[in-house]
DNA sequence: CGTTACATGTAACGATCGTTACATGTCAAC
DNA sequence: GTTGACATGTAACGATCGTTACATGTAACG
């Protein structure tokens, strides 16, 4: 069974992804889950004792689905997998936690001390997970900064603008950037080993 | 001569490059600006009229430095101007200018009646700006969407990271890439005109 | 000198903020 | 039935917010 505070947790969650938590404020909070300011402050001892609990639990959710989404895509190690996980975070009901994401990752930028510790713990796992995505050779951090930066620059401009259309066909224009330059450099290596002597076998 | 409203609007700029917008307050304001916070309604109408002054200026600002930049680099049109754009953006005299914007688009996303005119404006005239630097033939809306795209995942994360090697690697990485595949396609190109029946001119 | 337009200072308004003091209810355990 | 832990309601505190009323200074112009 839930405890109070945990499905308190839970409808300040969904309340956070649909009002953000820039302007957070106890009473209007309060009023819209049905509580009071005074119940919220006993619960969660503070209002950043609340934030912590609210970005505990978005953090174990997030972590949730994207595992899964690893766990299906694992076989398709190919750029491909930003195409999976664009998929999955244009979705719905993933959408508003990124949103929430890019807003927690810029005021951590403006007030590291308060939102810092928040947007560290939150992305610290999940790139991770997306390096992990990536094939071994890929895994240098510039190049694997790239497709993330990819992704980020889309969102935000998918965030403000909604065009989805535009967002996704540019991201389809980066994977197959990405796959052309990697059949051509395929290619020229088979060339060059077609013409050298057969003594050395083939790199792997 | 400037009047007071001006100079007022110049050290404003300053104050938000550095304190940030989404939790400017008019009282902490006047005081490091030596002024009162009923001088600043007095002269700007009111905070909302103040933001707007700040705005306008930061927009102009923004707009004259950028468009030096564009002429200078006018005739090396090529993937390169996006290094350019970015050592430019990078530079600690603009670099402030950029999180602000950055700060602006996301409050933009989430409360689009107060921000969004502002970001629009803003932005609105240097993306043409930078669309204006691409080859004709990149123009296509989702096409141009990437290199921006690149640009603001990478500075996003340079805002966050302060990893300014590897967020300048990675972006030299992209554009690695967009040249390779240019060269690729000239030469495949090359190759299949030079095959074909030489009684039409090669394609333009 | 008087008038007029602009600039500034002092103080307050009503609203909202996070938080707290204090009292009360609920309900299971002993 | 009493105790004790958890939950809740009412009301207020002091701080800060944007904004305003009202009075005063300053300096150019007639």
């Amino acid at each position: 069974m839930l405890t109070r505070k945990e499905e308190l947790t839970e409808a300040l969650i969904g309340y956070l992804l649909t009002h953000g938590l820039s302007d957070l404020s106890l009473r209007p909070l309060a009023a819209e889950l049905g509580t009071s300011a005074r119940l919220l402050i006993y619960h969660f001892g503070s209002k950043e004792g609340l934030l912590a609990a609210a970005m505990d639990a978005m953090h174990s959710h997030l972590r949730g689905t994207l595992q899964t989404l690893a766990e299906n895509d694992a076989q398709e190690g190919d750029a491909r997998v930003l195409r999976q996980f664009w998929d999955w975070a244009v979705a719905a009901e993933n959408f508003s936690y990124l949103k929430l994401l890019y807003e927690l990752q810029i005021l951590a930028a403006r007030h590291p001390e308060t939102y810092g510790p928040f947007w560290q713990k939150a992305t610290a796992g999940w790139l991770e997970l997306i390096k992990g995505l990536l094939p071994a050779d890929k895994q240098k951090a510039a190049i694997a900064s790239l497709p993330i930066a990819v992704f980020d620059g889309l969102f935000l401009e998918l965030m403000s603008t909604g065009d989805r259309q535009r967002t996704t066909r540019a991201l389809d224009y980066f994977i197959g950037l990405v796959e052309e330059v990697r059949l051509n450099r395929a290619a020229a290596a088979n060339k060059q080993r077609q013409a050298s002597t057969r003594k050395r076998p083939p790199p792997r």
